[in-house]
DNA sequence: AATTACGGAGAACAGTTGTTAACTGGATGA
DNA sequence: TCATCCAGTTAACAACTGTTCTCCGTAATT
């Protein structure tokens, strides 16, 4: 279906990703609305003028950053969800692949933290709208489980919020763990005392979903 | 204890306040970390130079600025949770509080959400520090409600960090309801809907904190 | 083989930024 | 009343910003 990219074509894919490294990178310590264009392009080192040939502007790359930063969520929410032991080992699971993302993509972890409520307008919409795929996404693996009986369709969608929320709070918190851990103020206790802290939030969140209906 | 201010030393507050209140002012549509030291001082019509009589940094002004939005929440905070009455009532007070304080403050509101996960260093710890004095207040009152009977100190102050998370949350889906309606993209029926999703989740938590110690 | 398309470079633009130094004028305290 | 203090001003600095226009070399197309 896809021949071989053209080498032109190749090389332009190249340097766009470029850009978006750079400024992922960039973001570590600022927010995008204080990236500059130049600070990317010299990052990259090309030409400032360049930039325009892939990014109308930095919002632009932005958009383009959140996407690659949740597109290759998806799958993983659905079977962190989806797998059919008991509660425990599936929180377990969940908290453990959360970990393991933070460590795998920790700018990208960053970057939606941090432009979820940040100042470029574009940005925080394009985020919202994705974690409102995936909270849709969620209700719908959540429905398929027996214990979902009885749920009105608003109600699981105000749990499965409820868990994506919990999901970026936890992520958030394995990124500070990490970067403490990084720059020596911390050590893998810490990081345990988040997977203990997690780990019981999601228990009582799950508690509470069990006795949803009782009364 | 304190008597009159000289009128020097209160021509300074006055300054150093407007200086506060137009940098919130400008925080509307950007981040922090693009926040300029002469963008502030122009705003309020003051000499460049003038700021440092005052801050440090832009920085500077961001601790001072959380200091500002937190402080006066810590009473309200007590409020919320204590009240004695059914759950159910005391969930509506509380979501009800949260609106309130959002339409009274929604710049401050904004700027403890954006900066929480901002791309300011001192700022991110003065408002994680702020929060964990929080967390810390709201447990101790959960510990004087006889529901709390049998529960870990560990246990408490992990409910009550899930409370504080949800109350920031939901303020601030109410600061995008409040923007989104302001802007003529919604309507009073959107504020609604958030109203029900928090109050809804808060129940969930309340159940699960219910039947915590059950099996 | 000739022509077009196009990613990138280069130079220049008007503005902006943070920070320094030396200065002013009115409140403060002796 | 006089000397001191100090919030705010003025002027200047080098460095930086986004954006435009023009040009170049090479891949793609004919």
């Amino acid at each position: 279906m896809s021949h071989t990219l053209g080498i032109r074509q190749a090389q332009k894919q190249k340097t766009r990703q470029a850009l978006l490294d750079a400024a992922l990178g960039l973001l570590e310590d600022q927010s995008l609305s204080s990236l500059g264009l130049r600070e990317v392009t010299r990052a990259v080192g090309v030409a400032p003028t360049a930039f325009y040939r892939h990014f109308r502007s930095i919002a632009d790359l932005g958009v383009a950053l959140v996407e690659e930063a949740l597109g290759s969520l998806h799958a993983m929410i659905r079977t962190t969800v989806t797998t059919a032991e008991s509660s425990d080992v599936r929180i377990a699971r969940a908290v453990d692949l959360i970990a393991r993302h933070v460590n795998a993509y920790p700018a990208h972890v960053r970057f939606i933290a941090r432009e979820r409520h940040g100042g470029v307008q574009p940005v925080r919409e394009a985020i919202r709208d994705q974690l409102g795929r995936f909270a849709e996404e969620v209700r719908t693996e959540l429905a398929r489980d027996p214990a979902a009986e009885g749920w009105s369709e608003d109600d699981l969608l105000m749990l499965s919020h409820l868990y994506v929320d919990q999901m970026l709070v936890t992520g958030s918190l394995f990124l500070e763990a990490r970067e403490a851990q990084e720059s020596g103020r911390a050590s893998a206790e810490d990081l345990d005392r988040v997977v203990r802290l997690a780990t019981r939030q999601m228990r009582l969140i799950s508690i509470g979903r069990r006795h949803w209906l009782d009364p």
